[in-house]
DNA sequence: ATAATCAATCTATTGCAATAGACCAAGAAG
DNA sequence: CTTCTTGGTCTATTGCAATAGATTGATTAT
């Protein structure tokens, strides 16, 4: 998947929330939360359908990705980039420092579990 | 702490490897391995003094943060705009599809022992 | 004294993401 | 029909990170 910038999260964001949405709902959308002329929000939407992470069928906008595929993208770049991909340093990393409820350590365990291969 | 650009970044991946170290020693390295030209550097450098994240003590040139702090920064980041600071809700997605080794999962398993608070 | 070297700065220039104004084609309204 | 609206594009412009050339001021060597 192409690099999603800035500018287009923030659009993405919108549209996640709001999809399937009518094209000028977003201009108005993104005029009021990003401050956007219509134009922009044009360009934003057309820059996304090239990338193939976006669709305007007959004026009705709708992703093609999820937030959580881009959100993954990013994490898996940071992960490559501070621990040239190695899983329990980056987790090491992060969890340093870091004070977890019971509850809350309860829910990481299974998800590790989840994680393991036999 | 100010925000860390690409190409700062990657400047300081090679200070962190050799400092403290002479800056004309830098000047060189950064142009072995970045392409850079001599000024380059030199304001790159400057810049990431102006940032207190760098000093440059009589030509010797040392990192007054360590990386660990700089990829923590990042992956806060991604933490909030991704998850909203839920950390549980972070790690799920962070995990999820992922398959791990008995061995990283023990590891892993440590980590967030310790990250439990009592 | 003067020329040469060298660390460092100052001031462009480049590159590209972000934003927007001017325009257009097709359908709706008169 | 023709005028108006409207979804959309095309082509700038802006903003700022990235990169670098020209220059300086101090030290070293001649």
């Amino acid at each position: 998947m192409e690099k999603i910038f800035e500018s287009e999260y923030r659009f993405l964001s919108i549209l996640w929330e709001n999809e399937p949405v009518a094209s000028p709902k977003l201009v108005e959308l993104c005029n009021e939360q990003l401050g956007w002329k219509k134009s922009t929000t044009y360009t934003v939407i057309k820059k996304l359908i090239d990338k193939n992470v976006v669709k305007n069928d007959n004026t009705i906008v709708s992703a093609l990705v999820s937030k959580e595929e881009v959100d993954r993208q990013e994490s898996e770049e940071l992960l490559q980039r501070a621990n040239q991909g190695n899983v329990p340093a980056f987790l090491a990393a992060f969890l340093k420092d870091r004070k977890l409820s019971k509850a809350d350590v309860e829910r990481i365990r299974q998800l590790i579990d989840e994680a393991e291969e036999d």
